[in-house]
DNA sequence: ACCTGAACACCGTTCAAGT
DNA sequence: ACCTGAACACCGTTCAAGT
């Protein structure tokens, strides 16, 4: 039973699912494996290599989501989405992907689909540039909230803390918060974003 | 020479900016405050409580950013870039904060300014929380990548990276690439983000 | 109340040696 | 080529014991 490069990275994205990013270690991965630490060594330089290459896989996704059919916008937000529920399909996948900076080389492959999009908007290279790095942003921010929300919840920590927040804050507006945060407002976001690219789109 | 809570505090986030966050350990702090690890135990439960502790601090600075003065786009522009201060002011602030969710009260506390503003703008407190929300996420996304950078810039891996991502890419969207990250892009995000609520809000 | 001394289980990593 | 055995320096944390 030989191992190879692949088995390695696709324990480790089974560990990752299973204890989580923090919880990830060289030694449980080995012993999940049945193989001794120092093994890992000929495969993956460090744990490091072992990370941008899970982060690369998470992303790896995004390759077959090229369904360039209707406007500009909801191409936008289908892209945004497929974007969001890849680094949703692992656990803590958005900090590791926003842990490792070769996430910006995927993100430059799933970049290019947001830059094609938006200079069929209409927008020129540069600001499709921009403008497509801050969806990607906000949906790197918003995922890992998310996913501190849905580990908090797993500890039973998630209504401790709406306790000591809702306290600091008018009720009303704590509640706000309390369904905004337990609510799928991803698109919410994305829209207005979609809307904020519009107006310059259609004053060029 | 008495230790208290606030220069173990001040200790670690001085740690920080010399080591980073992944170097951030309880034996080199003990060692800089001249103290045995055991004697940090005392002080703060354990290591995510001081970086809960941490986290407060960064953002603490928000609350004296309270200049309520000038139309709301004017303002909400101005809150975001004193919170992505807050952020950039400590070395690899924004995933430190990103990771903690106690974060998020403070968020709670920052956040009541970005509601104030935004139902202030004629949202309602829904609508104000969820763009306020949108709006911290895109902060974070971005200061997370920004420091990312930083970082890779110190350690001399920010010219192999850049040539590594030129290879998949189309040389002038290369270029633009180079150039967003590079340059400071912030003001442009939270601008389209503007732009996007503002047209809702006329719209009412 | 605050800290030391000393230990615990575990971590990432290296490397000679085996096959 | 691929892995073991064994070690290295270091990590977070605990806790009796000191003052």
């Amino acid at each position: 039973v030989q191992l190879h490069r692949e088995d390695v990275l696709a324990g480790a994205l089974d560990q990752l699912d299973r204890t989580g990013l923090e919880n990830l270690t060289m030694q449980a991965l080995a012993k999940s494996l049945g193989v001794r630490p120092g093994a890992l060594y000929w495969h993956y330089a460090d744990k490091r290599a072992l990370i941008d290459a899970m982060a690369e896989a998470i992303v790896a996704v995004l390759q077959f989501t090229d369904d360039n059919s209707g406007p500009w916008d909801e191409r936008l937000l289908r892209l945004s989405q497929a974007v969001h529920a890849a680094l949703l399909s692992r656990r803590d996948g958005a900090r590791l992907v926003a842990g490792t900076f070769v996430a910006q080389q995927n993100t430059v492959r799933g970049g290019l689909a947001f830059v094609e999009i938006l200079t069929g908007a209409g927008l020129d290279i540069h600001d499709a540039v921009t403008a497509g790095l801050s969806v990607f942003y906000y949906i790197l921010g918003y995922t890992i909230e998310e996913q501190s929300r849905l580990a908090l919840a797993a500890d039973d920590r998630w209504d401790e803390y709406q306790d000591q927040a809702r306290q600091m804050v008018p009720a009303e507006v704590g509640e706000a918060f309390r369904l905004a945060q337990e609510s799928d407002t991803f698109a919410v976001g994305i829209e207005t974003f979609i809307a904020g690219i519009r107006t310059r789109v259609s004053s060029v």
